[in-house]
Order: C-alpha cells, then sequence, then structure tokens
DNA sequence: ACCATTTGTTCCTATTTTCGGAATAAATCT
DNA sequence: AGATTTATTCCGAAAATAGGAACAAATGGT
C-alpha cells in the first residue's frame, strides 16, 4: 500500500517512523492526511486501530475524532465506539466529483492520450523549483512507475521542469537554481549549470524535452507545454506541461519521439479547455 | 489581557449575516465549511469571488487557499489566479465514496433490489467524465458481467452517465465531453454529440436510462437517479445512480421496464439513508 | 500612456487552537 | 474480582490562525 514511494520530498523533510505519513505542515493539513487514512477504510475503525496505523499520539487522534463527529463529517456507530464517514461528508464528496467538470474534462483528455500512446500519461506544473504533478492517469501495462498527484520532483532532472525552464530567461534560471548544487538523482542527471544551459537549448530548437533516466533509473519520460492561454495580446508564459512515461524496457528515446503528435494534439486541447475557464 | 466574557461562543450555531454560512466552531471545521461552497462550483472561482460569498476576509481566505493549494487539494488555473478543485481533493472523494458504501445500509437496499429483480445492481457516482462503480451486488445466475466496484465507465456510453449528463446543462455537457472525441466501444455506442444530445432529451423526458449494448456487446443497463435531498427548498443534482444490468439473453430493453417500479423504489429507500443524518 | 479602481499578496501580533504527556475512566478479558 | 486494554479528560507549552492595514499587481477607462 504505501510500500515504494520513490521519492516525494528530497528536502526538508525529517525520516519519521510514522507507519502512514499523516504529517501535514500545518493542523489543517494534517487533518487531511488523515481523513485519506479513514477513506481508505471499507469498515468502521476504532480510535486505537487508527493510532497504530497513524502513529499519532491517542489524545490527539481523539480530539480531531471528535471534532470531525461534532460536525457530521464523521459517524460513530450503534455501539458508540466505532467510527466511520458521516453523511454530511458523503455529500461534500459527490458535489465535489460532480461540479469538477472542468478538471474532469482535463482527466478525460490525459485518459484519451493513455488510451492512444498505451503508456502512463501526467499534467504538471512548476511550483517553485519543483514540479508538481497535478493529474495522472495510468496505463494497464503490469509494470509501471507509481507517482501519484501531487507528488513533486526537482525542475532541473525532469522533462516537464526541464521545459519549464526552457521558457525563462538565463537571468531567471540562475536565481532559481543557483543556490544550491543540483542534486545527482542517478548517473545521468546533469548537474553542471553549463549542461543544463545546453540542454535548454536544444529544448528550446525542438520543442520538446526528454528525461532520460536523469531522476529515476530506467524511467524515460517526454513532455510538451501546454499552450499558454492568448490573453489580452500577452503571449505569457506557460505553466503546464504533457508528458508521458514509461519503463525505458518499453520506451527508449527514439520510440518516444513517435509519440510526439498525439501529445501536441492533447496539449492544444488541454488549451482549449483552459481557455472557457474565464467566469 | 483583560477579562474576557465568560460566555463567547454561542453552543449553537446562530444565523449569520454573512451570505454563506462559513463559521464552524473551529478553524478546521471552517475549513470544511469553505470546501462545501467550492464543492458547488462548476467552474473556476477568484477570490474575490469566495470573499463575496462566504463573508470572510480576504486575507484569511487567502491563506486557507493557499494552504489547500500547496497541499494539491486545490490547484490554481493555467493564468495563476483562478483556483479550482486538486487531483489530490478528487481522489480523496472518490475512495470516500467507494469505501463508504459498505458500512451503511445502502449495500442491503441493493441486495434487496437484486433479490427482487434477480439481476445484477449497482451503485454509481460520477467523477469526472467517468462513471464509478460504488457498490455492486451480482445475481446467482451463472451468466454474468462481472465489474467489481471501483471500476470505471465513460459517461457517454452508460445508462448511468447519460442520466447525470442528462442532469447537467448543455454548456456543461459541452465543456466535459467536447474536447475528446467519443470513442466507440461497440458498433451501438453513440459517438455523435448531436445524437446523444437527443438520447438525453428522451432521458429527461423519461425519468431512467438504458444503455443498450453501448459500452459491452451482450450488455443491457437501466438506470434511475437516486433523488437529491431536498435541501431548503433548492433541488440540488444527485450523483448516484442505481442500476440494473443483465446480458441481453435474459434482459431485453421491453422488459426492463418492468424493472423501473422496483428500481425506483430502491432509488427511493436510498435516498431515505441519508436523508436520516441531519439536524 | 496615464491614472483610477479593483483584485491579489504580504506583514504583523493579539488571540485561538492545537499538541500531547500524564492521569483518569470505562470497557473487555481472564 | 483483578488485570489489561481502550477511551476520555486535563492542562500548560507551543504553534497556528485571524484579520486590519499597508503594499503590489493587474485591469479598466479616458
Amino acid at each position: 500500500m504505501m510500500a515504494m514511494e520513490p521519492v516525494q520530498r528530497p528536502l526538508l523533510r525529517l525520516a519519521e517512523a510514522a507507519p502512514a505519513d499523516v504529517h501535514g505542515d500545518t493542523p489543517t493539513l494534517r487533518l487531511f492526511a488523515l481523513l485519506e487514512v479513514i477513506a481508505s477504510k471499507d469498515q468502521l475503525f476504532s480510535l486505537q486501530r487508527l493510532t497504530d496505523e497513524t502513529g499519532l499520539p491517542k489524545p490527539t487522534l481523539h480530539r480531531m475524532l471528535q471534532q470531525l463527529e461534532s460536525a457530521g463529517l464523521l459517524q460513530r456507530g450503534p455501539d458508540g465506539r466505532l467510527y466511520g464517514t458521516g453523511a454530511r461528508l458523503r455529500r461534500l464528496a459527490e458535489k465535489l466529483l460532480l461540479n469538477s467538470v472542468h478538471q474532469g474534462a482535463q482527466h478525460a483528455v490525459l485518459r484519451q492520450l493513455v488510451d492512444e500512446v498505451g503508456e502512463s500519461c501526467n499534467l504538471t506544473a512548476l511550483s517553485g523549483s519543483e514540479v508538481v504533478y497535478l493529474d495522472r492517469v495510468e496505463t494497464a501495462a503490469p509494470l509501471r512507475f507509481y507517482l501519484h498527484p501531487g507528488s513533486r520532483v526537482p525542475a532541473h532532472c525532469s522533462a516537464s521542469g526541464k521545459i519549464f525552464l526552457a521558457q525563462m530567461t538565463p537571468r531567471q534560471r540562475q536565481r532559481l537554481l543557483g543556490h544550491a548544487p543540483l542534486q545527482a538523482y542517478t548517473p545521468k542527471t546533469i548537474i553542471d549549470l553549463g549542461g543544463l544551459e545546453a540542454e535548454i537549448r536544444d529544448i528550446k530548437r525542438q520543442g520538446f524535452a526528454l528525461d532520460n533516466e536523469e531522476f529515476l533509473p530506467g524511467l524515460l519520460c517526454v513532455a510538451v507545454l501546454v499552450p499558454p492561454v492568448a490573453r489580452a495580446g500577452r503571449p505569457g508564459l506557460s505553466n503546464r506541461c504533457v508528458a508521458v512515461q514509461a519503463p525505458i524496457m518499453r520506451l527508449t528515446a527514439t520510440k518516444a519521439l513517435q509519440l510526439l503528435p498525439p501529445l501536441q494534439r492533447a496539449a492544444a486541447a488541454l488549451a482549449a479547455i483552459d481557455d472557457e475557464a474565464q467566469p
């Protein structure tokens, strides 16, 4: 379940012994992490079981559950001891899914792309010097890298990240990357700023970026930009990428190039969705 | 510093002047109230719009949204200004619905329905442009389609999906389906948007939807909506369906119509279950 | 191009909340 | 009944929130 998590937060995260990671940076987020644990249960659960699974102190957990219960988000079973999801929470979940029309359209494009190319695809954005996975659709193939939405990857060693960097001026790149040395995740990671600049020139010329095992051994990735919305004449930078991602066993660099047309089509479709999102 | 008023916080939630009541008794709960406002939106929204709707001070709201965004629960649109729901939140919502089904009396209603009609039945919800099977009870008949809870089916070629679509405005449907071509799973799949609109008109008039081999050859399915809880006069949309499903060998379209009364009874029973948990 | 207006973001500290160890109560087992 | 496990209450220290006010950025109008 929580077995292999390749890299989630390389820096500023203490190694925790907690069985399930329920450690947000703020009480609120911690509470959502708790809800995620709860949501994965298909049976009523006891306070004790949750403390075991999350590693949180019992009084803390007790308070959280009580709070959620008194708000109608959780509900206690007939015996008064076990907890389950409350009607209010389920209703919230329903409304959420029903109304995420816009995001649903994005997801559909991604799904369509996965159907076409047969490999896992994802939608990413740049946040600081890291790339965030906004959404992801997995291939059906049994061998695959599981990287879930919300996880982060350094910009300098991911296809999406490099293509974001390629949009910037050298100054901006310098400011973003110049402070800490580029970390090497694999032997192929580019850790030399000069080398990265050269790579970026290629990317600009080609219009797509490759990550050939620069972040995870055995993982190859191709990314293209979602064209930016033409907002009042200003060109503007794009902050989203679509990317295909697969084990090198199935996807070599040359084969990856053949996936560019569908990728670009998906990118265009995503841009079209963004266009109509203004209320 | 000074002596405080002994009673500061009313025990009961009082009617507030704020346009939408976002006043929990604790920061956490206030945040859920905010999420409920957000969940009812089918478009991206701006900070300003939310402050208008909730009456919360702008810096406060800004902090909340920022927090949710950095956790991947919300995500910002491509222009970097508008917010929408994030993949992590949608995933949480799905897991929640999926796993909280067995807990309640809902499963029992479904089993009862299967006893009455003699065919496999399921409970579904819309997630994006796909229908998710929340729960399912199989018939005892040896010949059957096995579709387990958690599996997904495109909206445009399933009975449940089409009835969800029928609730939306044409604009919403367009947004949801307009960006990727409708995929044909069988010769009977409706892949033409115009044809789908016509079908949807029929569904609206009749109050139920049929899937006659549009997704899997040989599979017929009838679905009705679980009526939404009539919350303060406002009708509101539903995000749950009950459906019967059988091989055409045993269930023809005409025979399927005879199953509508028990289906509708089950739907009403399911609606009643969630009703009994409100103040 | 300019200024007016609206909208988004940052600052900051008084006020609330949370945190969680230790003690206590209730339930369950032997 | 006594032993053990599980749930709940207490409470001071530590952390997070709240939101007015100032500031910055984007947008609109002329």
